[in-house]
DNA sequence: CGAGATTCATGTGAAGTATACCTTTAGGCTTAA
DNA sequence: AAGCCTAAAGGTATACTTCACATGAATCTCGTA
């Protein structure tokens, strides 16, 4: 019955939120600010597609947050509907290459992008090459330009090299109709110097930096869009400056800033305030930070989860020297899946595994070498504890533990 | 005392294996003329 | 005879294993001052 209320107090509760979607970092807003500049460039570099010319490949830096997805977007869209008008052919791909199971081999990345002109590629089976000819043609069918997006390029680069952006660089030799152009977008400044200089030289062709936002921007971004998406005068005097300095705390991070207020928001609604203080800022950073952390870990498959809780069991022995090496994990990995009943996996492959929760930034692990006591991964925790709690118990019922 | 040689515990690359899935091909059966 | 379904054959990608070699600083060794 208590639910029941709940239910009904919650269709009868006004909303904190205007329109919660212009906060979800799936909005696209109609004006970008701040990024003017960025984005006539952009659209100077894409022009030429409107002349049936072949723009020039871009390559695109700035830290997370400071707007380059969307300000490519959006020159993408303007170019667009203005192409349609005129019926001019160019076609858009955009791909994501962090997203795992998407783009995380060069077989994954092809058939991804195959995939967009509606050509369906089964998920194995298919030579890679064969892959790449059903891209080709399809690709060259008729006269048109296309405009390749690659977000987080340098994730895709980390995990399977740089051969496949050689190829797709190259592509155009072979067109006789349609036309390509790479468009990277990269999180990592320093990604570019470890690219083979082929790739690098004709991936960036044009170079474009996005510098991140400062607190004042962000204010005014922050300011504007909470204007349409949340109820007038909920914002405690204060709220959006410190959501600001949150985001500009780290490097500038707009999305963050965004994500933050909108959470807040949220935390706010449930609680049943009507006024969002400092204080709901504070638990809406928290609640981002474990959201990220479980969503990740609770789609990791079984064997990765029961390695992790090997790490966050040795941590918690640990407290004082929070350092573990891999040795360790391994014996105690090996221990627990004997008590779940898993088969377990091989050194080798745990090895690989935990350099990959590394690379996803729930733990930290480095290679070092203890001298005479030889080499191994220096692997310590980032989440604080709490979280790790959580997380433990989280896995306890996921596999099943005593 | 200091320059090499040794050593240890794993990192790491290459090649091999199991599995899941793909396409092609060849029968075998059904169906319609 | 044409069409459709099925099963076998032949091929691939992926996740993982096996094998073998690479690493790199603490420690040891041994010649020398």
């Amino acid at each position: 019955m208590d639910v029941s209320n709940f239910l009904e107090n919650f269709i009868r509760k006004e909303s904190l939120f205007k329109n919660k979607s212009i906060l979800q970092s799936s909005y696209n807003p109609d004006e970008i600010m701040h990024r003017d500049e960025q984005i006539n460039n952009i659209a100077k570099v894409l022009a030429p597609a409107l002349r049936q010319e072949r723009p020039s490949n871009l390559f695109i830096y700035g830290k997370t947050g400071s707007g380059k997805t969307l300000s490519v977007h959006a020159t993408i869209k303007q170019i667009q509907t203005l192409a349609q008008r005129e019926g001019i052919p160019i076609k858009f791909i955009y791909i994501n290459c962090k997203l795992k199971k998407v783009a995380d081999t060069e077989y994954r990345l092809v058939a991804e992008i195959t995939r967009h002109f509606g050509k369906s590629i089964p998920p194995t089976g298919l030579p890679t090459d064969e892959v790449y000819n059903i891209f080709y043609k399809a690709l060259d069918q008729e006269k048109q330009t296309v405009i390749l997006v690659l977000d987080e390029i340098d994730q895709l680069v980390k995990k399977i090299g740089d051969e496949v952006i050689y190829n797709l660089t190259r592509i155009n030799t072979e067109l006789k109709n349609a036309q390509l152009c790479l468009l990277g977008i990269s999180n990592d400044i320093m990604f570019a110097d470890n690219l083979d200089p082929r790739v690098k030289s004709s991936l960036s062709e044009e170079e474009l930096v996005f510098p991140s936002y400062n607190a004042l921007q962000i204010q005014d971004i922050l300011k504007v869009r909470s204007q349409d998406a949340i109820k007038d005068g909920i914002l405690e005097e204060g709220v959006i400056p410190k959501c600001a300095a949150y985001a500009a705390r780290e490097h500038g991070d707009a999305r963050r800033a965004l994500e933050l207020l909108r959470v807040a928001v949220e935390l706010a609604e449930r609680k049943g305030l009507v006024k969002i203080t400092t204080k709901e800022l504070d638990e809406a950073e928290e609640k981002i930070e474990k959201d990220r952390v479980l969503d990740i870990i609770t789609t990791q498959p079984k064997q990765f989860q029961l390695v992790l809780y090997s790490i966050l069991l040795l941590y918690d022995q640990r407290k004082q020297q929070n350092i573990i090496f891999t040795g360790e994990i391994y014996l105690l990995y090996k221990e627990l899946c004997a008590k779940v009943n898993l088969r377990p996996l091989t050194q080798r492959r745990v090895s690989d595994v935990i350099a990959e929760f590394d690379l996803l930034g729930i733990i930290n692990a480095k290679v070092i070498s203890k001298g005479r006591y030889g080499r191994t991964r220096e692997v310590s925790v980032v989440t604080n504890d709490t979280l790790n709690a959580k997380i433990k118990s989280l896995l306890e019922g996921a596999l099943q533990l005593g």
